[in-house]
RNA sequence: GGCGGGAUACCGAAGCGGCCAAACGGGGCAGACUGUAAAUCUGUUGGAUUAUUCCUUCGAAGGUUCGAAUCCUUCUCCCGCCA
């Protein structure tokens, strides 16, 4: 630990949009080193979503950088919560999880993180440690130290109860719960997206009231998903995420807009403003050709992400078929004379889910069978070993013969 | 406990006896264009069949009517206000 605390102020204050306060942060720092021990840098994650995506790695990127000065991550996996889940039902967010399935989660989470995080100096541990073995009576107390005005502060439950939307006493209660994390982990600095400002502080709080230092708070941008407005979430289904397949994570990057990308290298790929000159020079798509294969890159190794970038060029730029495409064999009973009709192949092969649709596709002109156009919905296909169907720009199938 | 408001297709939101498979917006899908699955523009968006047509759908179940998402009854759920 040898690295000067400017410099590692700074280094961790980078990108943060809320740091409170960068006093404390140096004091931290300082003392740390003093003592010569890491700081515990806290990092909260929710189960009942498994998949981490590009959002995440934002935060978890920061984790990283704090790693590589010495420190050491806390990694708190939601396990109690995300088995409470919200019995209000509202949210869909918090679904309620069985015991199988947050465990099944949390494996997969670890294998996720650690893509980014180094295992060595990370410290991954499980809330129902110390919320299982609590009491109603624990839980009466811990409420107590938090007032309704309090929680009115936070901003989205303010506008809730302003538009007269309900806001169940639960959810009250997971701050309060991620507050009493800090406490028992003895974070000194709890890292979250900017939503998480308010559960941050509270943490803050309670520590206090546990008679422990607060732990400094660092909020980080939320990353726009690939619609370009709303946070990066899988229920809103604009994620990418790092398990995601190589050509789908390119192309999924490839269609964020031109202005987004520039965030992306910022705070996905890590490129510092004044490296991104270069690209800003290039052409849009050579730029975002590039943001892409880094992040493919990063996630699945550089041959991956090459040939994930020629793959998109040959389907996208030449529009010639993928090298790669799923299968589907057509069930001898489908068949008469050797042949299928094309509407109920389109069905059969996943590409349409329904008759109208597989139509309305012939109509609209997306449907082509070995590069040649369809437009009659009645034809019968004669089926053969190779078959190639598309639908659409990106949807193909190679059919099979029994 | 009392009073009021609401439940419409993926989401939001119109419609208040026939012209409603249901306006409009978002999202999705397709096409054109392009520099990409950017941007923009156009089309499309319950199912079965396409020529007509038929079936299911507007919280649930009944009822009135030639005819209901629209009227009545009961029920379920939600929201608010006053206690």
């Amino acid at each position: 630990m040898t690295i000067p605390i400017e410099e590692q102020t700074t280094r961790i204050a980078t990108r943060s949009v809320d740091l409170v306060s960068a006093a404390e942060l140096e004091a931290k720092c300082r003392l740390a080193a003093k003592e010569n021990r890491p700081l515990r840098i806290k990092y909260g994650a929710d189960p009942s979503a498994p998949d981490i995506h590009l959002g995440h790695v934002v935060g978890l990127n920061k984790l990283r950088e704090c790693q590589e000065l010495g420190h050491t991550v806390v990694f708190i996996i939601g396990d109690f919560t995300a088995m409470i889940g919200d019995p209000s039902g509202k949210s869909k967010t918090r679904p309620q999880l069985s015991r199988a399935q947050v465990e099944e989660n949390a494996k997969s989470y670890q294998a996720q993180m650690f893509k980014v995080l180094d295992p060595e100096r990370t410290e991954v541990r499980f809330n129902s440690e110390w919320f299982s073995p609590m009491h109603f009576e624990d839980v009466i107390r811990l409420s107590a130290h938090v007032t309704v005005a309090q929680m009115l502060q936070r901003d989205d439950f303010a506008k809730r109860y302003g538009d007269n939307q309900p806001i169940s006493l639960v959810e009250f209660l997971y701050p309060l719960v991620q507050a009493y994390d800090s406490v028992m982990v003895q974070a000194d600095i709890e890292l979250g997206g900017t939503d998480q400002l308010f559960n941050l502080l509270l943490g803050r709080e309670l520590q206090k009231i546990y008679g422990q230092a607060p732990q400094v708070v660092l909020t980080l941008p939320l990353l726009e998903g690939l619609d370009g407005v709303q946070k990066m979430s899988k229920s809103l289904n604009n994620y990418v995420g790092v398990t995601d397949a190589p050509s789908d994570m390119f192309g999924k990057v490839m269609s964020i807009s031109d202005d987004l990308m520039w965030r992306y290298f910022d705070l996905v790929a890590c490129v510092e403003p004044p490296d991104l000159a270069p690209y800003r020079q290039q052409h849009p798509r050579e730029a975002k050709n590039a943001l892409a294969q880094a992040i493919v890159e990063r996630f699945h190794g550089a041959d991956a992400a090459v040939a994930a970038s020629a793959e998109f060029a040959r389907i996208f730029s030449a529009r010639q078929n993928p090298t790669d495409m799923p299968e589907y064999t057509v069930p001898g009973d489908q068949l008469e004379d050797g042949r299928i009709g094309l509407l109920a192949l389109l069905v059969a092969a996943g590409l349409a889910s329904s008759n109208a649709e597989a139509r309305r596709l012939i109509q609209q002109g997306g449907v082509r069978i070995n590069d040649e156009k369809c437009t009659d919905p009645r034809q019968a296909i004669e089926v053969e070993d190779g078959l190639i169907v598309r639908a659409g720009k990106r949807k193909f199938v190679k059919i099979r013969c029994a």
